[in-house]
RNA sequence: GGGCGCAUAGUAUAGUGGUUAUUACACUUGAUUUACGUUCAAGGGGUCUCCUGUUCAAACCAGGAUGCGCCCA
C-alpha cells in the first residue's frame, strides 16, 4: 500500500509533542552559530553580518511576559536576518543583579538561620555563587522554551572573569581620565533591606498623606540667651520672646538643622536675618540666612535647613557653607550621640515623640494635613532616607553630551521617535551617576587605600591585589569595601560580550558595533543611555545603530501584571507555553505590538493563535494527503505559466504580493501588520478559497495534469512557512521537515533562504476577476441562505452580461463553490427575467436565479427593500457631497470618482426597483 | 506643579484627511463529516469620550475639557 505523505503528521496539532525536541536539534546542529552560514555554503565576500545582544535578564529572575516579548521580537529579527543568510549572532547572557540576588540569597540563608554578617564576606559570596548556578539553569531553560535562537557557545555572565576584566578596564580608563571620582554627596539611601545607596533611577516617588508641621524656634535676643531648663521639662523655651516659624514635613530631622532660611522681603521674618535661632532639643544656635530656595508663598516663608538629610537643603548648605550633621545610622535610627532623648529610635517613631515634645514645650504652632511625594526604594519599598555619605560617581555630563550627539547626527536612531525627546530631556538634565553600592555581591570597586598616607590607588586592570603603597611604601593597604552598581557592567554589555577590551578579538572586529538594541522603554535610562555613554567613551563608536523600544505587557484589562495579583499564574509565560505552545504566545505578542505602546495580553487572543496553528497543521495534512510517498512534485521553476489554471495563477499572485508586503513590514519593524497579513493570507486566501478550488481539480477524474495543482499547493505552503518562520519557529520547522527534500534549498527552515517576490506572477487583472467571481459566489450563498435552500442544492443561473468570458473561464469555480446547476447556466446579453426569480446586481452585471417554488416572495421583497434603502442612503450622501463645494474645491479625480460611484449606485437602484416591481 | 501616552461594537484591537470604519473573541441563524467543529457559510451589533476650530471633506489635524496610565519634580 502506498502511503500518503500526511501519514507522518498526527491528526491533531499538539505543540508539546515537538517544540522541545526541535529546539534541541537546532542547538545540537549548531544552527544558532553565525559560522553555520559559512559551513552551509551561503557565504561569499559580500555576506553581511548582523548582531544583537539579549537584554540580560537577572540571573535569579523567573521568565515573565516582559522577557517573552523581548525574546519574541529579537528572535524574530535574528531569524529574519539569518534567513537572509547574513552571518547572524544573537548573544545571550545573564546579569548578576547585585541587590536583587543578594536579597534572594539572604532570604534563602535566613531559612537555615544563617545571616550574612555571621558568615562573613568571603563565605557569603561563595554561597551566592552556589545559588547562582541553580537560578542560572532555570532562567536559561525558560528562555529556551520560547525558542530563542541565540548562540549559547557565546553566552556571558556579568561576574565571570572576562566581563569582570572588562569592568576593571573600563573603571581604570574612566578613573584615569577623571571621569570617576569619590565624593561626599547626598545619595538616596535605602535604610530597609538594602542598607545601601541606590541611584536616582532606582527610586520611585509615591504620593503620601502626611502633615505639614508648623514649628516655632525661639530667637536668641538680649532678653533671652537660651534655654535654662531641660528639653522635655515643658519649660525649655521659658522666657523666649521672639520666634521664627517654619513648616516641615519631617520634624524629626530638626536635630540636624544647621540654619533657617527666609526671604529678605518677608514682612515678619525678614528683619530676623543675621540673628540666631535656638534649635529645639539640641539647644544650639543656628543662623537665620537668606537663600533663593525659599518660596515666600509656601508654608510660613521660612525654611529649616537640614543639609545632611534633604537634597534641596544639601544645595543650600553648599551655597552657604553650612555644617552637615548626619543624625541617622544606616537603618535610619537616631544616633545616640545626637540626642539621648531619642537615641536609637526609628525615624518615624522619633517623629511622633518629637512632635509630642514640641507640643509640650509650646513650640508646635499647628498641624495641617498635607500630601506630598516621597521617594521609595524600588526594590524593598522602604522610604528613602536622603543621606550625605562618601560614594563613587561617574561624571556624566561629557558622556551624555557625546551620546546626545550620536542621536542628533543619526548615528543612532530611536524608535518610536518621540522617545528621542524623552532621551534628550533626561540627558541634558543628567546628574552624576552614583555607582557604589554597600553590598558584597558584585564587582568590588578596584580601589585600594593606604592606611598610612591615605593615598587612593587605582592599579592597572591586570593587577588583582595591591600590597604596597606606591607613595609611601606602607603595606597597610585595604581595598574599598563597596561594589559597583550592577548597571555599570551592563553598560558594557554590547562590547564586553564581543571580547572588549581586546579590540583584536575576531568577534569584536566582526560584530561591533552591533545592529540594534531592542528593549522595553522603561529601561531607556537605566541601560540604553548608559550603554551609549560607555560605548562611545570606551570604544569610540556608538554600540548599536538602532534602538527599538517595545511597550509593557499588561493583562486584558490594562492592569500591570504583578505577583500580588489574582490569577497571576495564567499570565505566567511558562504556563501559557505549556497550554498553547511557544508559537501561539509569540504570534500573539507580535501581532499586538506597536513600538513604545503597552499591549494588553488577552488569553483569548492566545487561544485564537493556537487555532491558527492547528489550521496550518490541518492544511498541511490536506496538501500532503494528496501526495503519495514516492510521488515526484514538480518544482515551481519548471512549470510554465500557461500550464496553470486560473485559481493557481490567482494564489501565486496573492502569494507574491504577500512576500512583497511582508518584506516592507519587516523593514519597518511593523510586526503587527506583518503577522496579521500572514494570517489573513493563509486562512482566507489559501485555505478558504484556494484549497477549496484545488479540490475541484484534484477530485475531478476527468481533469488531467493534477501535478500542476499539487506543485502550486506545496509551493505556496512551503514559501508561506518560510515567511512565517521568524514568528512561529517551531511549527514551521516541524511541518517543513515533512516536505519533500528536493523542493528545499537547505537542511532546516531556520537557515532556508528568505523569500523574494516574483513580480511577474503578480497580476491585478486576475485578482480583480477573482474578486468578482467570489462576490457572485457570496451573493448566491446569501440568497440560498435567505430562502433556506440547502447550499449543496444545485440551482440554475442566468447572467446578463455583454462579455461572457470571465464567467466561462471561471465556470468551474462559480458552479461548484456557489452550488449551481452546471447544465443550466445561461450567459447572454439579452435575457428575459424569469418569473419568481432573485436578482443579483454586482459591478454593473445583473444575474437572475430562477427559483420557482423555492422562493419566499415576502422575504425576497424584504431583502430587496433593505438593499434599496442602503443604496438610496449612499446616493443621498454622494449627492449631498457633490452639490456642496466639494465639486469645486476637491481634486478632480476624487470628484470624478464620486460621480462614477453615484452612477453605479443609481444603476443598482434602478435594477432593484425593477426587481421590486417584478415581484409585486 | 511640568511632560508624555492612550480613549474606536459586549470585550480586546487596526486605522497618518475622501473607506459602506478593520480584525479577533463573544452573540444569532444555518451547514457539512474524504485537512480542520480548534471547521465552514450568512447575519446583528458603532452619535469612533466630549466641546470648539481648521478644511470642500475630520476617527485622523489644531485648541480645550474629562477619564485612565506612565515619567519627571
Amino acid at each position: 500500500m502506498v502511503e500518503k505523505l500526511s501519514e507522518q503528521l498526527p491528526k491533531v496539532y499538539n505543540h508539546n509533542e515537538f517544540e522541545a525536541e526541535i529546539y534541541e536539534w537546532w542547538e545540537r546542529e549548531g544552527y544558532f552559530r553565525p559560522e553555520k552560514i559559512k559551513e552551509l555554503g551561503f557565504f561569499d565576500d559580500k555576506t553581511e553580518k548582523y548582531c544583537i545582544t539579549l537584554p540580560l535578564p537577572n540571573v535569579t529572575g523567573q521568565l515573565h511576559l516582559g522577557h517573552a516579548i523581548t525574546i519574541s521580537i529579537e528572535d524574530l529579527m535574528t531569524r529574519y536576518e539569518r534567513m537572509k543568510h547574513k552571518e547572524t549572532l544573537f548573544i545571550p547572557g545573564t546579569d548578576h543583579a547585585g541587590i536583587a540576588t543578594q536579597n534572594v540569597v539572604e532570604r534563602e540563608l535566613a531559612k537555615e538561620g544563617i545571616s550574612r554578617k555571621e558568615i562573613g564576606r568571603e563565605k557569603f559570596v561563595q554561597k551566592v555563587w552556589e545559588w547562582k548556578e541553580q537560578y542560572h539553569a532555570r532562567i536559561t531553560k525558560q528562555s529556551k522554551s520560547i525558542g530563542i535562537s541565540s548562540d549559547w557557545t557565546r553566552e556571558h555572565f556579568t561576574l565571570d572573569e572576562d566581563l569582570s576584566h572588562a569592568v576593571r578596564e573600563a573603571f581604570y580608563r574612566l578613573y584615569q581620565k577623571g571621569l570617576i571620582y569619590r565624593g561626599e554627596y547626598m545619595v538616596n539611601w535605602c535604610p530597609g533591606r538594602c542598607e545601601s545607596a541606590i541611584s536616582d533611577l532606582e527610586t520611585e516617588a509615591i504620593d503620601e498623606n502626611s502633615n505639614l508641621w508648623y514649628i516655632r524656634y525661639p530667637i536668641k535676643t538680649d532678653k533671652w540667651s537660651g534655654p535654662t531648663h531641660e528639653w522635655g521639662s515643658g519649660k525649655w523655651a521659658e522666657g523666649a520672646t521672639e520666634f521664627i516659624e517654619v513648616a516641615t514635613t519631617r520634624p524629626e530631622t530638626l536635630m540636624g538643622d544647621t540654619a533657617i532660611a527666609t526671604h529678605p522681603q518677608h514682612h515678619q521674618f525678614g528683619k530676623l536675618i543675621g540673628k540666631f535661632a535656638v534649635l529645639p532639643v539640641i539647644g544650639k544656635e543656628i543662623p537665620i540666612i537668606v537663600d533663593e530656595h525659599v518660596d515666600p508663598e509656601f508654608g510660613t516663608g521660612a525654611v529649616k535647613i537640614t543639609p545632611a538629610h534633604d537634597p534641596n537643603d544639601f544645595e543650600v548648605g553648599i551655597r552657604n557653607h553650612l555644617e552637615f550633621i548626619n543624625i541617622f545610622d544606616e537603618k535610619a535610627r537616631i544616633l545616640p550621640e545626637i540626642s539621648s532623648h531619642y537615641a536609637s529610635m526609628d525615624r518615624f517613631e522619633c517623629r511622633e515623640a518629637i512632635v509630642k515634645d514640641l507640643e509640650k514645650e509650646g513650640l508646635m504652632v499647628k498641624i495641617e494635613p498635607y500630601q506630598h511625594a516621597v521617594g521609595h526604594c524600588q526594590r524593598c519599598h522602604t522610604a528613602i532616607e536622603p543621606r550625605v555619605s562618601i560614594q563613587w560617581f561617574v561624571k556624566t555630563k561629557p558622556l551624555a553630551e557625546a551620546a546626545m550627539n550620536a542621536v542628533k547626527s543619526g548615528e543612532i536612531t530611536i524608535l518610536p521617535e518621540r522617545e528621542e525627546q524623552r532621551f534628550y530631556h533626561w540627558m541634558s538634565n543628567i546628574r552624576d551617576w552614583c555607582i557604589s553600592r554597600q553590598l558584597w555581591w558584585g564587582h568590588r570597586i578596584p580601589i585600594w587605600y593606604c592606611q598610612d598616607c591615605e593615598a587612593e590607588i587605582c592599579p592597572e586592570p591586570h593587577i588583582n591585589k595591591v600590597e604596597k603603597c606606591p607613595k609611601c611604601g606602607s603595606n597597610k593597604i585595604e581595598q574599598e569595601e563597596d561594589v559597583l552598581d550592577t548597571w555599570f557592567s551592563s553598560a558594557l554589555w554590547s562590547f564586553s560580550t564581543l571580547g572588549w577590551p581586546n579590540v583584536e578579538s575576531p568577534d569584536y572586529l566582526k560584530f561591533y558595533p552591533t545592529d540594534i538594541r531592542e528593549t522595553g522603554y522603561d529601561i531607556l535610562f537605566f541601560w540604553v543611555a548608559r550603554e551609549m555613554m560607555m560605548g562611545i567613551e570606551l570604544t569610540g563608536k556608538a554600540p548599536f545603530k538602532h534602538v527599538y523600544l517595545h511597550g509593557l505587557i499588561r493583562n486584558e484589562k490594562g492592569q500591570k501584571i504583578s505577583k500580588s495579583m489574582e490569577n497571576v499564574e495564567q499570565y505566567d509565560p511558562l504556563n501559557i507555553i505549556e497550554n498553547y505552545g511557544a508559537d501561539s504566545l509569540r504570534y500573539t505578542l507580535l501581532s499586538n505590538c506597536t513600538p513604545g505602546l503597552d499591549q494588553n495580553l488577552d488569553l483569548r487572543n492566545v487561544e485564537a493563535a493556537h487555532r491558527f496553528c492547528n489550521k496550518i497543521w490541518q492544511a498541511t495534512r490536506y496538501v500532503l494527503g494528496n501526495i503519495d510517498e514516492n510521488e515526484k512534485i514538480i518544482p515551481m521553476a519548471e512549470i510554465n505559466y500557461s500550464q496553470l489554471e486560473l485559481p493557481d495563477k490567482w494564489i501565486l499572485s496573492r502569494l507574491n504580493r504577500l512576500i512583497r508586503q511582508v518584506n516592507t513590514y519587516m523593514e519597518k519593524y511593523d510586526y503587527l501588520r506583518m503577522t496579521r497579513e500572514l494570517k489573513n493570507f493563509f486562512w482566507s486566501d489559501y485555505c478558504d478559497w484556494y484549497l477549496e478550488c484545488s479540490k475541484l481539480y484534484l477530485y475531478d477524474k476527468e481533469h488531467l495534469h493534477k501535478e500542476i495543482q499539487k506543485a502550486v499547493l506545496i509551493h505556496v505552503l512551503e514559501t508561506f512557512f518560510r515567511l512565517l518562520h521568524p514568528s512561529m519557529p517551531f511549527l514551521t520547522e516541524k511541518l517543513w521537515q515533512v516536505l519533500p527534500e528536493y523542493l528545499k534549498d537547505s537542511p532546516a527552515i531556520i537557515v532556508a533562504s528568505w523569500p523574494k517576490p516574483d513580480e511577474k506572477l503578480i497580476s491585478s487583472e486576475i485578482e480583480k476577476e477573482f474578486t468578482l467571481i467570489s462576490e457572485f459566489i457570496r451573493e448566491i450563498r446569501h440568497i440560498k441562505h435567505n430562502f433556506n435552500i440547502p447550499s449543496n442544492k444545485a440551482i440554475p443561473m442566468m447572467i446578463k452580461a455583454e462579455n461572457s468570458e470571465i464567467f466561462t473561464s471561471w465556470k468551474r469555480e462559480l458552479v461548484q463553490l456557489a452550488g449551481l446547476d452546471k447544465e443550466k447556466i445561461q450567459i447572454e446579453q439579452n435575457i428575459e427575467q424569469p418569473k419568481q426569480s432573485a436578482r443579483i446586481i454586482l459591478h454593473g452585471i445583473t444575474a437572475f436565479l430562477p427559483l420557482a417554488g423555492m422562493i419566499d416572495l415576502e422575504k425576497e421583497k424584504n431583502r430587496i427593500q433593505k438593499a434599496l434603502k442602503k443604496v438610496e442612503n449612499m446616493i443621498t450622501k454622494i449627492n449631498k457631497k457633490l452639490q456642496g463645494s466639494f465639486a469645486e474645491r476637491a481634486p478632480k479625480e476624487l470628484v470624478q470618482q464620486e460621480r462614477e460611484k453615484l452612477e453605479e449606485y443609481q444603476e443598482k437602484k434602478e435594477q432593484l426597483e425593477l426587481q421590486l416591481d417584478f415581484l409585486s
